[in-house]
DNA sequence: TTACAATTATTGTATATACAAATGTATGTT
DNA sequence: AACATACATTTGTATATACAATAATTGTAA
């Protein structure tokens, strides 16, 4: 991960691209170890958010809008995102009763069960993600990203 | 961007996992400015990224496995990547004669000209991006970022 | 209440990407 | 020279994603 490397192709970045360029580069790792720690699940990190929030309703269904508000993806993905949940089981979707354009999303018992398998995994990743940055380094990153 | 929004949905995520999702997100934020800058263009973020590295290059040619370290890509993508720049008449691609096996990738001058139309794109993107954030921002966080 | 607009989700299709296998070229070994 | 091996790139294919079009339901205003 050495942007001085990348960046020394081009005469001399100014600070504000070298800042974005280096961002990205960083997130493009994080990205590569976090999806490379749920393959060993068959879980892709967009399948993975989706339990997440799921869980995070405790118990009250989510139907696709509000999955979609909370997720990066275009709502015609989580469709077919969730259709694949549905297929390991993970969650159920149900026509909602009281509008019957919504669909109602809920986690299932073994998509609870897979997610505490992946929260390790998560830790472990983000063990390694993080390795170089004390707490300190930690707040002040986010208090800089809390600027964008 | 409103990370508090996204996280309160699970309990209390801890600083790590904290930051990982709050620079995924700014992350994502960027891509979207810069791809949507692009797309007036249409052009990916990825063939403008090539066409840089190959300005770079000043003159001199790269082949696909210069491009592709340089890149995020994998190197199948590089060639098809470049076969849409040659298409649009930015680059042209020759044989290396010294070893067949590789080829040479230029910059050519119409390739040239839209840069510089994409740079404007890029700094007003940028500008986008970061208006809140000032120089010792960039520099704190280009520290942090080094970190990683 | 009927017609029209808005909402919610799904599907079709074109494009992008990842991964593995294949191609063509060069190098080293016997 | 013949063969195996390594290298650089390309191609095939399966999967993922983006965008637009469609379907189904609900809200609303004349």
């Amino acid at each position: 991960m050495n942007v001085e490397e990348i960046i020394k192709t081009e005469k001399k970045i100014p600070l504000p691209s070298r800042t974005i360029i280096h961002l990205s580069l960083v997130a493009n790792k994080i990205n590569e170890i976090i999806t490379c720690s749920l393959k060993a699940y068959e879980m892709s990190l967009e399948q993975f958010n989706v339990l997440r929030i799921l869980r995070g309703q405790k118990g009250k269904p989510a139907n696709l809008s509000t999955l979609n508000e909370r997720m990066i993806t275009k709502m015609s993905n989580t469709t077919r995102l969730v259709d694949k949940l549905i297929l390991k089981g993970f969650v159920d979707r149900s026509i909602c009763p009281s509008n019957r354009r919504k669909v109602e999303i809920r986690i299932t018992k073994p998509g609870e069960e897979i997610l505490l398998e992946l929260d390790k995994a998560m830790q472990k990743a983000e063990e390694r993600i993080l390795n170089n940055l004390n707490t300190k380094d930690l707040e002040e990153l986010n208090k800089l990203l809390d600027k964008f």
